[in-house]
Formats: C-alpha cells, sequence, structure tokens
DNA sequence: TTAGATTCCGTGTACGCACACGGAATTTTT
DNA sequence: AAAAATTCCGTGTGCGTACACGGAATCTAA
C-alpha cells in the first residue's frame, strides 16, 4: 500500500510550510495566487485525502447543536421512528461534538408548529432537521434559516424551494405506483380498489396527492389489469364506530370492491373498521411497520407494507448535517430512500433500524 | 451536553496518571489488582467511552492487510457485486491503515480454490474475508486461519463451525420461505409451480438446499392456495439450446405448470429458455440485481427478485473485520442481510449499494 | 526615504489516545 | 542489611490536522 499523502508532504514537495498549504485547503486567503494554484496542483497530483480522524480530532473543541423539530411522537406512533434514528445518529456524532434537541409539536396543529419554531430557532442552533407538514408555515422557517445562514435538512415531506434545503425521505409519486403494482398482483379482472387517505388537510397534504398521483398512473398504465379505481378521504379515522360506519357504507356502494390502499401508516384503523368476513377476500396495502400494522400483517390480514423508512429519515437526517458541517463533506440534495416492500417472511429484517452495529459517516 | 469523559479525567478522579488507566483499559497488565479495581470502577461511573477519532490517529502506523477470496467475477456476474462493495469499503478504510488484497478463483473448481487460499495465506493477511462455496475445501481454510490465529469472515455461504467465525448474507432458509409468499400471490389454485436449480453439485450446497426446504415449507403451511410442487436439477445452464430442450420438456410434463422459482441469480437464463406465450402467463421469482435479470424484470418477464445483498455482503465483511482489528469493537457473529423484495417500481433504490455516501462503522 | 499599513507565510500548540521508556517502590536474593 | 530482581507507575512523544499568533516581506503614504 503507498503511503497516504499528508499536509507535510505537499509543503515539502510545494517548498513551503503545512500552515500555508492549510490555508489553500480550508480556503482562508493569506496565499499569494502563484502559490495557491501550485499547491493545489500538487495537492492533485499526489492526490491527497485528508485523514479524517486527524481532522475530527483537531476540530473536536467546536460544538454543534441542531433542532430536529418533529410531530410530538405520542400522538401517532409513525413518528416514533424518525425520532429514535434522530436519537441513534445523535448518539453516534456525540463524540464529534454534536448535540441534538428535540421540538415536538402536535401533528394537527400548524399555529403550534411556529411557536415550536420560534422556541427552537431561540435556542440558536447551527442546523435544523424538520418535518415540514404544514406548506405555509414551514416558509416562515425557511425564510429563517435562510436569514441565519443555517442549513435545514427536511425529511418525510418534500418541498421545492430556491434555498438550499436537503430532502431525505421517500419519493410519494413512486411509492403511490409501486402500491399499485402490489394491489394488482393481488386483484382479478372486474375488482375495484379504492384508494383510502385517513388524514386531514389532504387537499394541501403535497406527499398525499403525490401518491395518489402515482397509484393513479399505475392503473392507466399498460400492465393493469382491469381493475376501477376510487378514491376516498375519512378525516375522522380516530372514531372507530364513525370510521366503522363508513367503512361498511362503502362496501356497499361498491360491491366490487377487493382492495385497499391506504396513502399513510393508518392501515390498521381501516382494518379494524373492517368486517372479519370482508377481511378474508380483501387485499390492503399500507405503509409503515409500526406495531398495530405489523401484527395484522403477522395475522395475514394486511397483505403489503410499504416502508417508508421513517427511521432512516432521521438518522441519515442528522448524519447528513454532521456530513456538511463538522466532516465539511459535499451532501447530497436529495436522498430517496428506498421503498421497501415488506411482508411478514421478511419484516424482521427491517425492524431494528437495518443499521445493527452503529455507523459514522466518514 | 456534558463534556466527554477523556482519560485523562478518569486518572484525575482516581488520583493516577493517565499512562496507568491507559494500561487498566487495555489489559496490559503492570497495574496493582486495587487500582485496576478501581479504575475500572470510576470508568463505570463517570462513563467512559473512548474517542474514536483520537485512538485511530494514535493507531496509524498499523497496518492491516485483509485477504479478500471470491469467485472470480469474469465467470458469473453476480461475483461482481460483492467485489464491488470490499473495494467501496477498502476505500473507505483505506485512512486507518487497511488494505485489501483480491485473491480470485473459477466459480466450479474446488481444486483451483485450494491453490487459492494457500497463495491468499503465504502473503500473510492479517484477516480472510472468503465466500467458501466449497464445504469440504473451506474447512483447509478454516483450520489454516485458526491456527494463524487470524479472523475469517465468511459471506455468501453460511458454514457453521466451532471455531470464531462470523457470517454475513441472507438466511437461505427464510428466503425458500419468501419465494413461496411471492409466488403464491401470483398463482390460483390448481397451479403447478416448480424449483428450479440452475446450479452444479446441488446436493453439497448447503445454501440451496436450504432454500428448497424454506420454499417447500411455506407451501406445506397454513395460508398457501392449492399449488403442486415440483423441483428440478440443471447442470447445463450454459447450454441454451440444451437447455431449452429441457425445458419445454418441464412443460409438456407438466401442463399445468405457472410459476418458477429460479433458486440462484440465473433467473434470466430459463426466461431465455422459454417461449414468449408462455411467458405471458408465467410467474417467475428469482435472486439478485444483475443485468440480465434487472433487463427481464423491466420487461415483466420476471416478476420479483429477491436482493441477496451481495454488494453490502463484501461491505460489510469489510467492515467488520476493520471494526475488529483496527477499532476493537466486539461484532456480531452472524449478520442476516434483509431479503428485499424488488419490482420494477423500486429496483433503482436498490443498485447503487444503498449507500451514497461513504460510510464507515464506528 | 522611512514609518506605517498590508500581505504573506512559518511556528507552535492543542485535540485524545497509545505506547515506549525509564524511574521509583516493593519484593526477593545474597 | 545491601544488592539484585521485579512490580508498578509517571512522563514524554507522536499520530495528522486546525488555527492562533507573530514575524518577515512587500506595498502605500508622507
Amino acid at each position: 500500500m503507498t503511503e497516504p499523502i499528508r499536509i507535510k508532504d505537499i509543503a515539502e514537495r510545494v517548498g513551503v510550510s503545512s500552515g500555508t498549504v492549510d490555508r489553500v485547503i480550508h480556503k482562508r486567503g493569506q496565499v499569494s495566487a502563484v502559490l495557491r494554484e501550485k499547491i493545489e496542483r500538487v495537492m492533485k497530483e499526489m492526490g491527497y485525502e485528508p485523514n479524517i480522524a486527524a481532522r475530527t480530532l483537531a476540530h473536536n473543541q467546536k460544538r454543534l447543536s441542531i433542532a430536529a423539530i418533529l410531530p410530538d411522537y405520542r400522538t401517532d406512533p409513525y413518528w416514533e421512528q424518525p425520532k429514535e434514528g434522530v436519537e441513534r445518529a445523535a448518539e453516534s456524532v456525540r463524540h464529534y461534538g454534536a448535540m441534538v434537541e428535540f421540538y415536538f409539536f402536535p401533528i394537527f396543529e400548524p399555529k403550534t408548529f411556529l411557536i415550536t419554531v420560534s422556541q427552537a430557532l431561540d435556542a440558536q442552533p447551527d442546523a435544523v432537521l424538520v418535518a415540514p407538514l404544514f406548506l405555509q408555515e414551514a416558509q416562515v422557517l425557511f425564510a429563517a434559516c435562510a436569514q441565519r445562514n443555517i442549513p435545514i435538512v427536511l425529511i418525510n415531506t418534500q418541498i421545492e424551494d430556491d434555498d438550499e434545503l436537503t430532502y431525505i425521505g421517500q419519493d410519494s409519486y413512486q411509492s403511490g405506483v409501486l402500491a399499485g403494482r402490489l394491489l394488482n398482483f393481488g386483484l382479478t379482472d372486474g375488482d375495484h380498489a379504492m384508494l383510502v387517505n385517513l388524514d386531514k388537510e389532504v387537499a394541501s397534504a403535497r406527499h398525499l396527492q403525490e401518491k395518489e398521483r402515482g397509484f393513479k398512473d399505475f392503473f392507466n398504465g399498460v400492465e393493469k389489469k382491469s381493475v376501477t379505481i376510487h378514491t376516498a378521504v375519512q378525516e375522522d379515522f380516530d372514531d372507530p364506530v364513525q370510521l366503522k360506519t363508513w367503512a361498511e357504507e362503502q362496501i356497499t356502494l361498491h360491491p366490487q370492491l377487493k382492495g385497499f390502499f391506504v396513502t399513510n401508516s393508518r392501515a390498521y384503523k381501516l382494518v379494524e373498521a373492517l368486517s372479519p368476513v370482508f377481511l378474508q377476500k380483501a387485499k390492503i396495502v399500507g405503509f409503515d411497520l409500526i406495531a398495530p400494522n405489523l401484527k395484522l400483517l403477522e395475522a395475514g390480514k394486511i397483505q403489503f407494507l410499504i416502508n417508508q423508512n421513517a427511521w432512516q429519515q432521521g438518522y441519515y437526517g442528522i448524519l447528513t448535517i454532521v456530513n456538511r458541517l463538522i466532516f465539511k463533506k459535499e451532501t447530497q440534495r436529495i436522498l430517496y430512500l428506498p421503498l421497501d416492500i415488506i411482508v411478514k417472511e421478511n419484516v424482521e429484517y427491517y425492524l431494528k433500524g437495518n443499521l445493527q452495529s452503529p455507523i459514522m459517516v466518514v
């Protein structure tokens, strides 16, 4: 193995001190143009790559505080996963001087979200990780971060923007297409299928719209069977009685209904609202490996779950920030996590956050 | 954030020098029992965790050479993936003084495998990564490694042994069960399905046996449809004409045949041997994201591919070794990688080795 | 031309850990 | 009891990088 090239090697080759090379590397100026170019050339020639361990060690007096603004995990089991991913990542990077402060907001309250945001910003974080559920209110946060010049990483909900936003999560459209494919496997010609939004403010929820678009596009595509698609929204998913009534209505209305695609992690609520008899023939595709869903997957009452990798969204979100601000690495603007297809036979591999051993980005 | 505890902090608290604490940490003796216990106690109390960056930096005069003994990737596209995973990992850990030397052997030649092994061992590696395709011959390698007291990591083929072997790969039995589940989705009552081994020396290939067992167990289980299962072995898979003849025989023999489970990455060879007409109705489940399979998945001629994560097998294999020997971390004996279900709608996420940014285990 | 301002570059120290070296304290031997 | 051997522990240095500090060289202004 060839010995790694050090700053010192570059310096000696050029005939300057290591401090000068360092200034070039960090673009800290104070170096004449001639010398700078020469040093840059020699660095390329010799293939210099910084020693991360040494860099980290030298850096380690620096402290990095990250604000994680997430929906309250106590109001919705889905949000436990990003939280745990963030916690795990925080643990991994603690040694490098990064710390994470959580700020939780109630899942359906845009106004409280704004209050939470201002609390987070008051603490003067160096970076922000956020699940920007509310399009309007998120803009306020984006503006504030742009003004303070601190990087911001979005998870779960993708919002395009002029600023330097990073998104980590799923491709919602594609997940809708995939759901179509999976339902299609289980259905036969003439069946009806229904896309169900068990959510609030669906019209303004970008990711739900995208899923619907993808789902419909699949069945308009070439490979589909002749399946009729319905769509429905039910905002009162927290009231079992009402949900049951609603579900039975749908079934009577569409007797050919054989398949459901629930666009978020609440497939279990739909299953609970459907009669056991009906369930025997029904095919259900949902999202996310949360406990109530897993139970029904195991019982054969949910056929497929698409894993949104919520845990990884949190984990990679933090790692991305640390990579940028501590290791000063280039990071990608958009990281689409895989759309894992989960059945009971492979579910166990996706439960522990996929990363059995702590992983550190270098 | 609480400041990280350093060796120095421990030393001051106990009233000794950092050198003494260091000797306790590394169990290098030269410390009285009383003091040792006291230091160990204080370390726990204060929750000492070594600074990986500093440790790595201090360690860095050490060199670690790893021998990677793999089937020749030129004879079988499957083996490109582990090779690339190993290469990527090698790149990530180069800074830490680890280097990987490849040793390739022809995929069906046990004798050449032995020669390759002795070549690898002649180079005096500090650790070995191997795909032990040949049960008998692998024992020779295990013995040699045990004698030299160097750790060995197995990928792809799991072999139990008394020695301290580490296995990274799939759970073959479970992948068979999963294949059963997937085929079951596409078949209807009364259909026949066939498990096809396009391989040589199947009887002594542990992982193929396990897949078969899992597949059959699924259809003997509760949730299955009434599907009749056949199994077949075809060793002359490299001769298209012969394979075609054989395939047509099977179809005439079993007119109800609607589904195939190919137990390795050669599903594409079966597809090429089947008539287009027959393929329109056939359901095919295979393994691995190699180019010819991907093309057929895209074309809708293969319904499902199960991803064996061959890339990751190589990647995590190297990382495990580095974790053990450089970072001195505990590593797990068995790492079962996920059994990803791949359809054309989610295939793209699994192609780039899943790790877009270089990742280092710490 | 000289003092002052500015640009440019070298030196030194710290980061936390690993380990070699040697000195002090204790035990064993003479 | 003195010498030798052994156990035990502290000190010092290096790993490669980041950055503060200050000195030397060059440039500007009087």
